[in-house]
DNA sequence: ATTACGTCCTGTCGGC
DNA sequence: TGCCGACAGGACGTAA
């Protein structure tokens, strides 16, 4: 379940062996993913060189010398595998039947790295877009800001929560109020800044809002610094795992005594507009 | 403008 | 033991 810390950490672990690197070989083993792949995809991909890798809330930007960016979305299953140049004279490992049918793109560069996107589910896409128009592109134009740059305050936030009767849960997974954020991190900075998920998010107070702001960037730092969190889904291109999951408070806890130090509640899971939400009822208010 | 809800996709897990 | 539904949760399309 990628989200921008576990991006973050993807597009670290692939820059050794993409940001810089040339396109040899690209192959696209079906015609789409989420969406259908771009017209000409792995042709206008080989031969470019990636110059560097970027992230934009949970998307990971790769422009090319050719004056188009490869956009990609790890959606909920999406991962890759990286195999650095090797000697040739060794024959790879054989991989797990799962991996093999599940790989829908392969990159090969002149270094002779092989990068295999791998996405069960096929929630993850991929497209080319024009590098100068990107900003302008209907995906990335109306994103909102990211909430680890200095767009991201207490103030932006309450005037993003003006006027919404939608809980501040269902506003902070809306990429279009602020880009990176997914499921289990809005939970969690819910959790930490004592907010209820359900109260119209206009009826907020500043100084909660504040609070809620820095717990967001508190918890996606931390969950950084711990190369994201692991669940069923995700896995990082160098076959480790995030640990970030073990610090979860109540993501996945529901039943369970809440941990806030003095309070007796229960972690609740409620449904928010077709997703789970797990909070104290009593603590978060 | 805002809100609500359905859709896509497949593997896993719990209950019967 | 096997079947079946619920669930996981990203973005997006549609409709009110």
């Amino acid at each position: 379940m990628p989200e921008l810390p576990e991006v973050e950490t993807v597009r670290r672990e692939l820059e050794p062996a993409l940001a810089g690197a040339r396109l040899t070989r690209v192959v696209a083993r079906r015609p789409d993913l989420r969406f259908p792949l771009p017209h000409r995809f792995a042709e206008r991909l080989t031969g470019a060189r990636i110059e560097r890798l970027e992230r934009r809330g949970k998307f990971i930007l790769a422009p090319l010398d050719t004056g188009e960016t490869l956009t990609i979305h790890l959606g909920m299953t999406g991962r890759f595998d990286v195999r650095l140049a090797r000697d040739p004279s060794c024959p790879p490992p054989d991989r797990p039947p799962a991996e093999r049918k599940h790989a829908h793109i392969l990159f090969e560069t002149q270094a002779g790295a092989l990068i295999t996107f791998v996405d069960a589910r096929r929630f993850g896409f991929m497209d080319l877009v024009d590098t100068a128009a990107l900003a302008a592109h209907p995906r990335f134009a109306g994103m909102g800001p990211e909430p680890l740059g200095p767009a991201f305050d207490a103030a932006f936030l309450k005037r993003a929560f003006a006027g919404r009767r939608q809980g501040p849960k269902t506003l902070l997974l809306d990429q279009r109020i602020v880009a990176g954020l997914g499921n289990i991190y809005v939970c969690e900075a819910l959790h930490r800044a004592g907010v209820s998920p359900v109260r119209g998010a206009a009826r907020i107070s500043l100084a909660r809002v504040d609070g809620l702001a820095a717990a967001v960037r508190a918890v996606l730092a931390e969950a950084m610094a711990a190369g994201g969190s692991t669940l069923r889904d995700y896995a990082r291109p160098d076959g480790g795992e995030g640990y970030f999951q073990h610090a979860f408070l109540v993501y996945g806890r529901a039943g369970k005594p809440c941990p806030s130090t003095g309070c007796h509640g229960t972690i609740r899971r409620i449904v928010q507009s077709g997703r789970s939400t797990f909070f104290c009822p009593v603590c978060q208010k």
